[in-house]
DNA sequence: AACATTCTGTTGCGTATGCAACAAATTTAA
DNA sequence: TTAAATTTGTTGCATACGCAACAGAATGTT
């Protein structure tokens, strides 16, 4: 245990609190700690959810299938991430998505209703989880608004230039692969090949992989 | 001030809590109430987000524009919902999204820092606030479903369901115009229209303005 | 090192869908 | 009650996109 109370301070949900507070309170939730395989499932569609999960090695993928076994990626965890939370808060009997192990993942679990109940030495927790959640809420808008646009090409270019944000710089690793990325976006994945490819003749991007760099759009229009 | 408390008792912000209770935390919040005429701009995007909104009366949609114009609807809220909770939380400098009144609406505005700042006696609102966030969180979640969806025609018939499910009954009336529909859906306009032109030909769905009716799907694949 | 698996790149085909443009119906405002 | 504005319905056209199928590269496994 004692070795993940380091990657727990990293969390944010933990932050502003002094490491015997977090040992203690910890102590007091009484969490789980768990290790998994890729390609596991951790949480299943229809299944209830009363934990949620914070990922402490590896990473995971929230995902949705529908009916003909078409894949929808939601979001992905890495180390520090929490996952499932509005699910436990929400207290929803039926997952509308399961949750699947990317990278080999050691997983802790702790139970929502106890956090709940554990009263004023959780007041920094709740207000950290409420962060966080206005945070992921706002990452969903963003989702939002790269699958809003109407064509593949700006779909890519939405996404591409908020990893570009993010890394701060033109070159940029994205976290997902190209077949990854089209179950992110909601396209095919040939389809986008083919505009990759499209752009790239255009010099628009360059890339390898994961690797990309984009130009600066003229005018401005994405930044 | 005094009409607005009823309605306040209403929100779910302040479920749980006592009226005189309410009151008092409100009286120390100082929010600010304002009216406003339908297509009024509550929030430009661009601009820093401090307060969160609480529909006292009217609706609004959060909506967000591109650059050629095109507008896509994130969110409708209505009387006792709250809108741009997520923005004030996070501290976002600028709103990625523009709050726009739908009918003609009166709006309680409440600075969240002062909640932050407000201590033990708003550790119920805090935790109402979580609640709350977790159930956007699903819901921008089950929008993200319906987007997700490869073809216009599971698009629409995963919201319909959806709306059909929280009505209880066949017969329901969607909460949006076709118009707003389509920009919701962040589809065509008149490609929708065809869609549905079809749909009804194949007796699958009826529908005249907001009112539709759907047959259950055979095999229940979306229910 | 050998094999299996996953990922990337490419292409032909058919069609669903975005777009533009207009008429009719309905709602809102004066 | 009229006029104005918005919403709904429809259609032709061009094409972007989903799909299927396959080959080569890259990655992971024993």
């Amino acid at each position: 245990m004692q070795k993940y109370i380091e990657i727990l301070k990293q969390s944010p949900l933990f932050e502003g609190m002094k490491g015997e507070e977090t040992e203690g309170l910890l102590f007091s939730l009484n969490p789980k700690i768990k290790k998994y395989k890729k390609g596991v499932f951790i949480i299943m569609a229809g299944a209830p959810v009363r934990e949620f999960g914070i990922v402490l090695s590896g990473s995971v993928l929230v995902i949705k299938e529908d009916m003909r076994g078409l894949r929808s990626i939601i979001a992905q965890c890495g180390p520090s991430e929490m996952f499932a939370e509005a699910l436990a808060c929400a207290q929803v009997e039926r997952s509308p998505v399961s949750v699947v192990v990317d990278e080999n993942a050691e997983i802790m679990f702790i139970n929502f209703e106890s956090v709940m109940r554990a009263g004023q030495r959780a007041a920094r927790l709740i207000k950290n989880m409420l962060m966080l959640l206005a945070r992921k809420n706002i990452f969903l808008n963003s989702k939002l608004e790269h699958v809003s646009k109407r064509n593949i090409r700006e779909k890519l270019l939405s996404y591409l230039m908020e990893q570009r944000r993010r890394a701060g710089r033109a070159e940029f690793e994205i976290p997902l692969t190209q077949t990854d990325l089209a179950d992110f976006l909601f396209i095919d994945r040939s389809a986008m090949a083919r505009e990759l490819a499209k752009m790239r003749s255009e010099r628009l991007v360059t890339f390898t992989g994961r690797k990309f760099a984009i130009k600066n759009i003229k005018g401005g229009k994405y930044e």
